[in-house]
DNA sequence: ACACATTATCGTATATTTGCGATATAAGAT
DNA sequence: ATCTTATATCGCAAATATACGATAATGTGT
């Protein structure tokens, strides 16, 4: 029975695995690799550089959004995207926190 | 229908999100962190420490390693799972690679 | 007010993931 | 050889994710 048992994780485990699983699809990397050579907001033109639907790349954008690695507005039939930096920032920074120790010592192990 | 179109990203976008995927879950998190706290092989134990089956927990074991983020060898009734530095290490690199641009120049974005 | 263009949401089919118990496998101990 | 112990694999049920078309929502222009 897959009665999901991720709330019996500490917290900063499910938000590290909740950023990952938003990062694991190619079309998220696509569309956040799409956000950081622009610079900028990203006004529409997404679809057109992504092999999908428009309504799965909405999908998509969610997504993204729900874990705060982008932020979107939408002005009726007007879109602004772009990275939330500060997200990155921290989710990488775990990661690297994470496995600080090991970086230093990382020869004893097999 | 989700015949999946994975394919049709670049390999570096795939291989990103395959990673990222295999980090999606809590219990693969806790494992690596109790990989990296060890700081040295870990044979048994991890299951103590999980709250899931034996069976629950060698499927992360295995999906970890199927992406190359721990090496592991079992040799009878005994195990020998470590971190591989040199996935990870590439893994953050590339995302800073991906974002270095923006990292940059982060003010131009709403 | 009306049509137009763009984005979001809904409904739904298919695929994948999660989790466990049961069973298999494999080395060591008696 | 048999038993024990630790790990892996199989088979299945339930939950999630993926993708799309259809439709709704929302500003803009006329």
């Amino acid at each position: 029975m897959a009665t999901h048992k991720k709330d019996e994780f500490s917290q900063k485990e499910q938000e590290m695995a909740a950023i990952s699983k938003a990062l694991s699809h190619p079309a998220r990397i696509a569309i956040l690799k799409a956000l950081a050579q622009k610079n900028e907001c990203i006004c529409g033109q997404l679809v057109e550089v992504l092999p999908l639907a428009q309504s799965t790349v909405s999908q998509h954008l969610k997504e993204l959004k729900s874990v705060g690695l982008i932020t979107g507005e939408t002005d009726g039939p007007r879109s602004c995207y772009c990275i939330n930096w500060k997200t990155l920032e921290k989710f990488l920074g775990d990661f690297n926190f994470l496995f600080e120790k090991l970086k230093s010592v990382n020869s004893k192990c097999c």
